[in-house]
DNA sequence: CCGCGGAGTGTTTTT
DNA sequence: CACTCCGCGG
């Protein structure tokens, strides 16, 4: 089938098709392609494509693969494909009720995780005006830590918070009540997901339903799964072997999530006849782009060992680092950079612009902006996580589920009048209520004689209303109105935001169960817009402006890196350990490996600590072999002389971004 | 108990 | 510089 598209590492993991096979897929090196060549070939020897289960890091990714596959034999649409967290939310709609969960899950995004923790710590008694004790946001990402990285709330806080060790006992009371919270409301939280699941897989009747079920497992991006998704691959696999994981240790840049890079260490212990692909010859970038990947990568304390070469014949221009003196001067050279590319024949879809975190891209985006170039942003905050948005949906969760207190706390709030201790009051009352009917009517108690009295009729008669039996987009469409005046009187800025509800509705639309849609809202997000996806030609696409995390995986001719500064990558607040530092460092290199042809690094002076301030170059750059690999421009003025200070190391001090003048 | 306004804080990455 | 928290007045 394959034989001329593959080399022959690539095809040693297409053609296997039993037992375990670990491949190591260096950037560049056709890993997606091994992915969708490996399930046509499952597929052409007669195993069933439903008895093939995917799992990726986002939908696209699969989405992805699948497709290209169906374009070879249509029938690997059916494969199963999907992340773990939906894999984890359709195991638990099947199977949750063996092991003592609702029928009717609930799943809260970070913010009502939050939201409910931070609830909590008040009830305790815990944040009123005691001394130091850390807010909703630290102590759920304490909770989460510990779940993730498989260690004890004491565990997390001696090596993340040390400053926190004297409340170890009161963080567990919060977890544990956080826990009976959950229970009780029928929630489940990011981890709750995972955490399920395998207790589902843990049984061992289950787990032979579903080994059955499943006979062919792949993982990518194995390199960035936590230790809950390592132990579900081995359970779902541990019956009949067959279990095919790809990942890149030099890519692991999930740590901070609980990434557990142990999975990938151990696979070949845990699965002691597992094959091992290593996958080295890179078809994306050029040689110079390359040198410089492996200079980094020989920095790197990592554990397979691997080098890229080139398959590409030509050896390509250096990567540039770019000097200028500000931010401003910075945006502009890559929007005049950008528009001659396109003149020469490289469209915006083909570059992209990246950065550490969102923030550092502001003035570029306004200076986009001006000269009208049109860009897409991935990263930061996505539009359903906006308050706004979550105002609406909160409606609609209470349609899906009249005890979901989190939602009516939010709704309550909206109405003038009403601040969270009515609200807590009044949907302690509904929570006691057995169904819809008598939930809507426990709301008649509070419907005379307050302030917010009318409000909330208003809310009664919509929500009633919306109850009926009507479709996905008639309910959201109801609730839409009915929220518009509330948008207007919170928000100034209120149209653009309205622009944002608008966005739902299409997807809204495409749902017949208002659950799916709620669900798939807070796990793995509908793709917007899907129109002119393929019709569209690469010369009317857009600019891609995304943070490195979200650029895993994707490519561009050229790319533009930004601030490749100590401070910013790595950040800031990374320097703590050496652990954190070697994770930017891998983003460093998960970032350079993104290109095609061209590389430049850009780094500006002025810092953002005020107008005395100046930034350094990235810890990253400074190794000899490393800036061999590199070419150097100065657009800075009076640069002869401040080109001196950017590797200065006089100073000392190697862990401060920004030095004072 | 609500909500306003002032003060303070802290600023990453995401399923 | 945006958002959150806290304290106070109504």
């Amino acid at each position: 089938m394959s034989d001329k598209l593959l080399n022959s590492s690539q095809r040693e993991a297409v053609e296997t098709i039993k037992g375990p096979v670990l491949v190591i897929a260096g950037p560049g090196s056709g890993k997606t392609r091994v992915i969708e060549y490996r399930v046509l070939n499952l597929i052409e020897h007669g195993i069933k494509p439903e008895s093939i289960l995917l799992l990726t890091f986002t939908r696209r990714a699969s989405a992805e693969m699948l497709n290209r596959a169906a374009e070879h034999d249509p029938r690997a649409c059916k494969v199963e494909g999907g992340t773990f967290h939906s894999f984890a939310y359709k195991l638990l709609k099947q199977y949750g009720a063996q092991i003592g969960l609702p029928k009717n899950l609930i799943i809260m995004d970070e913010d009502d995780a939050q939201e409910a923790v931070g609830k909590i710590a008040t009830r305790l008694g815990f944040s009123g005006g005691d001394k130091k004790f850390p807010q909703k946001g630290t102590l759920r990402n304490i909770i989460s830590g510990a779940l993730n990285k498989n260690l004890s709330i004491e565990g997390i806080l001696e090596k993340e918070y040390e400053h926190l060790s004297q409340f170890v006992g009161d963080i567990e009371r919060v977890k544990k009540n956080y826990a009976e919270y959950k229970k009780e409301n029928g929630y489940l939280d990011y981890d709750d997901l995972l955490f399920y699941a395998r207790e589902v897989l843990k049984d061992e009747q289950i787990r032979n339903i579903l080994s059955q079920k499943y006979e062919y497992i792949m993982v990518d991006e194995y390199q960035d799964t936590n230790k809950m998704q390592g132990d579900i691959t081995y359970l779902l696999a541990s019956k009949h072997k067959n279990v095919m994981v790809v990942g890149d240790d030099a890519q692991s840049i999930y740590g901070f999530r609980g990434a557990y890079h142990e999975n990938i260490m151990n696979f070949p212990d845990q699965f002691k006849e597992c094959k091992l692909v290593k996958l080295e010859s890179n078809y994306r970038s050029t040689q110079a782009i390359l040198d410089l990947s492996n200079s980094v990568l020989d920095n790197m304390e990592n554990k397979f060992k691997k080098v890229l070469t080139a398959a590409r014949e030509s050896t390509g221009e250096k990567p540039t680092i770019m000097y200028f003196g500000d931010a401003e001067d910075e945006a502009e050279w890559i929007k005049e950079t950008i528009q001659e590319a396109v003149l020469d024949g490289m469209p915006f879809a083909h570059q992209a612009v990246l950065f550490r975190s969102s923030y550092i891209s502001i003035p570029l985006q306004a200076e986009l902006a001006r000269a009208r170039i049109p860009f897409k942003f991935f990263g930061g905050l996505k539009f359903y996580e906006t308050a706004h948005v979550k105002d609406v949906l909160a409606h609609l969760k209470i349609l899906a589920n009249f005890k979901d207190e989190l939602s009516w706390s939010r709704v309550l709030t909206l109405l003038p009048g009403i601040g969270g201790k009515t609200a807590e009051n009044i949907s302690s009352t509904i929570h006691r209520a057995e169904d819809w009917d008598s939930a809507l009517a426990a709301l008649d108690e509070y419907s005379a004689g307050y302030k917010y009295s009318p409000y909330l009729l208003d809310l009664k008669e919509t929500l009633a209303e919306a109850f009926q039996d009507k479709t996905v987009s008639e309910k959201f469409g109801l609730v839409a109105d009915y929220y518009l005046p509330f948008l207007k009187d919170k928000f100034d800025e209120w149209p653009n935001r309205l622009n944002d509800l608008e966005a739902i509705r299409p997807i809204a639309d495409n749902y017949t169960d208002l659950n799916d849609l709620l669900a798939d809202l807070a796990i793995e997000i509908p793709e917007e817009n899907q129109k002119g996806k393929d019709s569209e030609k690469d010369e009317e696409k857009p600019l891609t402006l995304s943070t490195i995390h979200s650029a895993k995986g994707l490519e561009w001719d050229a790319v533009y890196l930004l601030g490749i500064i100590e401070g910013i990558l790595p950040s800031k607040m990374a320097l703590k350990s050496k652990d954190e530092i070697e994770e930017e460092r891998r983003l460093f290199y998960v970032a350079i490996t993104r290109a095609r042809n061209k590389l430049f690094l850009l780094f500006h002076l002025a810092g953002n600590m005020g107008p005395m301030s100046f930034n350094r170059l990235s810890r990253f750059l400074d190794d000899p072999s490393v800036l061999l690999s590199v070419q150097h421009k100065d657009l800075s003025m009076g640069n002869a002389k401040k080109k001196t200070n950017y590797n200065d190391e006089t100073d000392g001090i190697d862990d401060d971004e920004s030095v004072e003048y």
